[in-house]
DNA sequence: TATTGTTATACTCTATAACTATA
DNA sequence: TATAGTTATAGAGTATAACAATA
């Protein structure tokens, strides 16, 4: 148990924590120009980097949440015509949530404003960094979602 | 706006999302063999980490919340003893809270129950990597937020 | 009267449980 | 009757606003 990993562990906590403030997520539809709430942002960027129509259970899954959650948003995004259920391809019966035209932008803002932010904050990075930490970043969320998956979660 | 950037922040998202779920938050405090909902556990390894007192207005803003939080908490983190206030060497006026000896001993156990995840799921990697997502990190933290500070949050 | 903290209140997010529909 | 999803409900978590206290 070494002080890298507290410094690490603690240096996630503080930007976990900035990106869940409320301003944060003000600031986020201010910039994107819409009028959304926290999961429905979620449920679009899922959707948009999914790059496909993906049924309920499966976001609820992505964004491990239970899925009345995404039910009840989905019904709302629904309603603004920002999804839409389409015919599941692999199984007749069921249904896939899918972005509209309208959604996809929607969506494509609200991605492109959160990478704009990592954007500034790793301006002065050198190229090598920024690359060493996307390609940490992508690892450390491969596994440590494995491990909690092999813990029981 | 590269490709590196969207696989930093999608990988960020789930991470995230692993570590503020229900489930997890119920693990953390089962193996910790405590009893707190998730603000508590945040002040007081927030108070473990800062290693000294501190005023109602520092846990706030160093947590990145709104200070009524703060206060609602430590007056239950304070019934039950696990922290006190005590007087500011600085401003005789003022108060601080400090973890007592029991609250050190379960922030420690908090703390080391998160350290212990990271540990396990940082396993496979060569130490290398992990000195390197440890600076990374920190290096990240300090600059996203700072650009938060700047943007006028 | 400026600063800091508190009380009161309300809203947002998410979970659990019970139910429905469909095959 | 097993699976996926929905409706209903309740509980965390956090913010805002109005107030109090202290210097």
């Amino acid at each position: 148990m070494d002080e890298d990993l507290n410094r690490t562990v603690s240096a996630f906590r503080s930007v976990v924590d900035a990106l869940n403030r409320a301003k944060t997520h003000e600031r986020l539809t201010e910039a994107a120009g819409v009028r959304l709430d926290r999961p429905d942002v979620k449920i679009l960027v899922h959707l948009l980097d999914a790059a496909e129509p993906r049924r309920i259970g499966a976001i609820a899954e992505g964004l491990q949440v239970e899925s009345p959650h995404v039910t009840r948003h989905v019904a709302s995004l629904e309603q603004r015509k920002l999804v839409e259920r389409v015919r599941d391809p692999d199984d007749g019966r069921a249904w896939r949530i899918a972005l509209t035209e309208e959604g996809a932008e929607v969506a494509s803002k609200c991605r492109r404003v959160t990478a704009e932010w990592f954007d500034g904050a790793l301006a002065g990075w050198p190229a090598q960094d920024r690359a060493e930490l996307s390609r940490l970043m992508d690892k450390l969320s491969d596994d440590l979602c494995a491990y909690f998956k092999n813990l029981g979660n």
